[in-house]
DNA sequence: GTAAGTACCTTGCATAGCAAGATACTGTGT
DNA sequence: ACACAGTATCTTGCTATGCAAGGTACTTAC
């Protein structure tokens, strides 16, 4: 997988996660691996950005698996930043295809 | 526009325009600008990595609006380049629509 | 001669993802 | 008691890419 396609993306991936449930960051890792490989070197620098720029907060909670686990809770902020940045996703996205698209269909 | 977006995108998007027809990097600017920002200073290091790869090839055109044009053509390896990269891309984009969507559907 | 448009290029910076490693808690097997 | 695997946190050093800012040079128009 282009690890460069993921740049900015997981971002919103995790705000997205967060969107409807709160998790820890081991959790966000097994969620998002679902669909898109991410590594814990990346998630918790991540993690951290969005705590600093006020979009989680964070609270400890034990476990008897293992040591305690810490959940991220997105705040209003953080709702409005995942609502944001998703519509700018998704025009992103929609742009790259336009092009892609639009650019080949008379030559192919 | 999000920069972070965009790592990783451009790359595929200059191959798929050369795909349709020999450019010169001043005139890929202005292709590709109608749908996403791109700068110089972004195009021609990219352009340089292309051709080190051999995903391109160059000749030069003089022209009669300003300096000669250095053209840049697709070689067999980068039209499979760009196939493949198109195609990745479009595993990622519904990657990430996916989780975005799966995600936030149920608490929407 | 000077300004604007065309066309090329480079340098230095910022950002984000990752591999690798460190730390520590819990449960299982030997 | 000891080792190992699984859970869970975090940091360091590296890499890649995009961009602003700047430089060069050609052509046309004023």
């Amino acid at each position: 997988m282009n690890i460069q396609f993921k740049k900015g993306v997981l971002e919103i991936c995790v705000l997205s996660v967060l969107a409807h449930k709160d998790c820890y960051g081991y959790e966000l890792v097994g969620e998002i691996s679902k669909r898109i490989d991410i590594s814990e070197g990346t998630i918790y620098p991540l993690l951290r950005r969005l705590k600093d720029e006020g979009y989680v907060t964070t609270y400890l909670q034990e476990s008897v698996e293992g040591p305690p686990r810490k959940y991220y809770r997105l705040t209003e902020s953080g709702r409005t930043e995942e609502h944001d940045q998703k519509e700018e996703w998704m025009r992103f996205a929609s742009s790259v295809n336009a092009l892609l698209e639009g650019t080949t269909d008379a030559a192919d």
